[in-house]
DNA sequence: CCGCGCCGTCAACGGTGTTGACCACGGCGT
DNA sequence: ACGCCGTGGTCAACACCGTTGACGGCGCGG
């Protein structure tokens, strides 16, 4: 994860690997069985997040305070997120926070195919958001890292688009009440 | 795009590219610096698709059918898509939908603010679903170049994770019935 | 003490993106 | 008509990539 913070994502090669742990970069071949393997790994380890999952009484409120906590997990090396995402879902954290958070919808009242709709709206939600930002956050790194590329700081051509520049003051600059605030709108459709 | 659909997403490369197009692979830097602009090229033709932004009257139809246009032409190649959602956002097909859409939002009576949010929240859920999409076909492509890899075909750990058991006979199949449904369930918090 | 399994090392293979030198060609100014 | 020059394709080369197979040291069980 260092490799990645520092040097973007596409420095995480077995070969910088192997010369940042000083060892052979195949030997890591004894231990998965490709490159795409140790990603799974990886990945397994950063949704898992070093937190608990969150169980107070109030289901309504540890629903949301598991997806921001994934959230943060994942965006705490946001280039190596970019890399994860991309990766098809899977993996004991991944499948334990869908469980956790199906039972609490389910403590919410919502049938289990309600719930399950709602869930996955919500997760797509948390994955396209967390994708946009670990890209924003990765295109950063790697001006930081060749500096001359344009800063853009998203300025999109607001000449002959009237709406798209109306909507540009509130492109939030916090991304997190902007997450917050699209998790109130879907968890909307959930009865109090 | 041919390149990607048969023979996976790294089979995207400049001298594949070369070959079908009989061309010496080093000939594209003469118009493109890097493979990336590229790439981004590319993306702008796939998020344009080949339809017109829909405009019938019914604003609230209009943007369901424009997110369900985006899905498509991004799922057209789907291989693609899922090389192309890695890439920032940008390219002037992004921008003329997003301009669109939140034109619509404001047809409905939405604030500038109102309608900047929800659009955000309708389109990190996209990404996120055609993200997830797009996985699953990439991984069925490798798995038919590469026979013998498990099926998988999504089964989750059922033991032991209850609340995901039950979820199970719920997801489902028809993906776009489940995009469709999600889609709803974020319109909600739209005014009718 | 022998054998064997674990696992790090090394050289190598075929691929990758990208660069710089070279050069054919067609339009333009004189 | 001639020479110039920009456009753009070709070629060889560089540095790097993921991955494989043979080799060998090391420590443990019989």
């Amino acid at each position: 994860m260092e490799i990645v913070r520092i040097g973007g994502a596409d420095a995480f090669s077995m070969r910088a690997l192997g010369g940042r742990l000083d060892v052979d970069p195949t030997a890591f071949y004894r231990h998965f069985r490709t490159k795409n393997e140790l990603l799974d790994a990886l990945a397994d380890i950063l949704i898992e997040g070093d937190e608990p999952l969150p169980a107070t009484g109030d289901a309504r409120a540890d629903l949301r305070a598991s997806l921001h906590q994934l959230r943060r997990s994942l965006l705490r090396h946001p280039t190596m997120a970019a890399v994860i995402l991309r990766r098809p879902p899977g993996g004991r954290a991944y499948w334990a926070r869908a469980n956790h958070a199906l039972g609490l919808l389910r403590g919410m009242g919502l049938s289990p195919e309600e719930a399950t709709a709602l869930y996955q709206t919500l997760l797509f939600y948390c994955l396209g958001h967390v994708l946009s930002e670990a890209r924003a956050v990765a295109a950063a790194v790697a001006r930081d890292r060749r500096p001359g590329t344009p800063t853009s700081t998203f300025n999109p051509p607001a000449h002959q688009l009237p709406d798209l520049a109306a909507a540009v003051p509130f492109l939030r600059s916090d991304t997190l009440v902007q997450f917050d605030t699209g998790l109130d709108l879907i968890m909307r459709a959930a009865p109090a």
